[in-house]
DNA sequence: CTGAAAGCGCTTACAG
DNA sequence: CTGAAAGCGCTTACAG
């Protein structure tokens, strides 16, 4: 590698010390009050030389390193993906770069991932917390990291937080069966603990209870690891035994699992069975009917998960929890 | 934030030099001899004030990172978002994060993302060049910093880089095409000086010219930035012309997007139309027929661009050119 | 207006 | 076997 060009090397051309070098890279001429030729040959001289600051030695000094760590399930998935993106250039917007990694739902990946990062001094992290990870969680609040949850969140312990209205979601999705006649609704979510679909899971009880539809409650629950076995098991039966007439599923990944199951069963939608998805995704446009489906504001979760992180990093002491509404997007799938 | 514990507070405790505790830290008391209680002691303190080393500072003082930037069009893209996670995951194995960044085709972008991480001082960057990004490749050989590209390159600079075979993917679809009696076959690409792309089109063209067919070579251009009206205008044209009667498209993107438009034609697959896409997605198994297309050893690439790039970081001097084989999934759209 | 110098937290030759 | 010290490339109080 070519010999990097250091401030050194432009106060030696120039004739002057470091320290006026630094002080006309980082904008300071006026407030040091130096000399404007001194100034023009600086300018010069990072020109003819082409210097590239080191973020490193930089962010050594300054204990700050313009990085935040973002840490999903899954950079794959499209919704954390689509976040990703949505964080990314929010991010850029504040003069940040994003280092990520994917936890795979897996606390133990989740505790190596955070402190990979935080060894790299990232200023800060965007978490979609796995299960298991409240000491994680802890951690990173006893050293004083700044933070943000995303989607998911723990509910005994207080932290900055950006998630949807899950319960509230799932509610109104079973309203929008009910008012087009189905009863017999059927919810298909993740195995967890995890707030979010517990939230997910209590709104669809909840909204079956106040439909007077209590004796109709099925919640199947699918391995996050063995997503495609266990769905094909859960929907099989489901649709042999004709007991139900609609289905909702708890994620997009689910809703995609769940929709090649149907597909391959032949049942008809909506008249044999309604459907409704949660996130959004093509396959749900090319789905026939076009499926209705749950919709994340995922560009405002993405922005606002930045700004509260940047808020923090710059030292507001307020924890902030933010919980997006979400959309029901209600297409031939559901009546 | 609570103070950080250092590799001095380690040494005070102990009573011992920093020297002795990173020597600890680093695994190396057996060559330097250090003596066992002292081993212990330092253990025993890095675990107690629960210790975790600060990587910029080592950083710095070592010239590497151990961390990798990834530049790609847009994270968000299945295709790029698969090949982020495979990238994150070999990357991991091998001690390194990845710090990302979507250029969207764009040049400019793609130079200031370039700039940041390179100030970062990743340790190499494993790139997907956008149109006109030839002085930013130049410059990072200048400087001698690590890379690869990957899915694109430039054929005038030799550089390392991972790509598919573009002209026999395409020349194969045609040949498929042909096989199963279609003849006016059209190809949607984007409109790009990319080689991979222009690498595309000549499989095609060829592999027209060969089956006899060059009176029905046609090759519409999608910009990147107008995806949907360009193909919706494109599709339109097409599907009402009915001179088509076979589209391979060029992208995952393009497919996806033409794909909105075949369905919303009525146009039968494959009876009046046989189509073929590119990269798979779950919209392939969706669309009636199930979709045929060109699929990439994603996995594959991911992993051999993670590999090259770090025998490159590691001093390798030789610039490897992999090219890999796609592989056509044929199903019902093309008879 | 400008320079000499300390220091961020490590690693590593050097000396003993 | 162990310690004192230099140095990675910056920033920034301090002195003049």
């Amino acid at each position: 590698m070519a010999k990097r060009v250091s401030i050194k090397d432009i106060a030696n051309k120039v004739g002057v010390s470091t320290a006026l070098v630094s002080y006309v890279l980082n904008g300071l001429e006026k407030e040091k009050r130096i000399g404007p030729e001194v100034v023009k040959k600086i300018h010069e001289a990072v020109k003819e030389l082409n210097y590239q600051p080191n973020q490193i030695a930089r962010s050594l000094r300054k204990g700050s390193t313009s990085t935040i760590g973002l840490i999903v399930a899954d950079i794959s998935n499209p919704f954390f993906g689509q976040l990703a993106r949505v964080v990314e250039n929010e991010a850029a917007q504040f003069g940040y770069a994003v280092v990520f990694g994917s936890s795979d739902e897996n606390a133990a990946n989740s505790a190596i991932l955070i402190k990979t990062l935080v060894n790299r001094q990232v200023d800060g992290l965007i978490l979609a917390p796995p299960e298991g990870s409240a000491e994680q969680i802890k951690y990173l609040m006893n050293q004083g990291i700044p933070f943000v949850l995303v989607d998911r969140y723990l509910p005994d312990i207080s932290t900055n937080r950006v998630v949807l209205d899950n319960y509230n979601a799932t509610y109104s999705a079973v309203k929008c069966f009910v008012a087009n006649g189905y009863r017999r609704i059927t919810l298909v979510a993740y195995k967890s603990t995890l707030v979010h679909m517990r939230e997910r899971i209590r709104g669809y009880q909840e909204g079956m209870k106040d439909n007077g539809l209590s004796d109709f409650i099925v919640v199947k629950e699918v391995r996050y690891n063995q997503i495609k076995e266990d769905m094909e098991a859960i929907m099989t039966g489901l649709l042999n035994e004709r007991g139900m007439d609609a289905v909702l599923f708890a994620t997009n990944a689910l809703s995609i699992s769940g929709l090649y199951a149907i597909r391959k069963s032949e049942v008809k939608v909506p008249e044999e069975l309604a459907v409704i998805g949660f996130d959004g995704h093509e396959v749900f446009d090319f789905f026939q009917p076009p499926l209705s489906y749950i919709q994340q504001p995922l560009e405002e979760m993405g922005k606002e998960s930045v700004r509260v992180l940047i808020d923090q990093i710059r030292g507001s002491q307020k924890t902030v929890h933010i919980e997006m509404r979400h959309q029901l997007i209600t297409r031939k799938s559901c009546g």
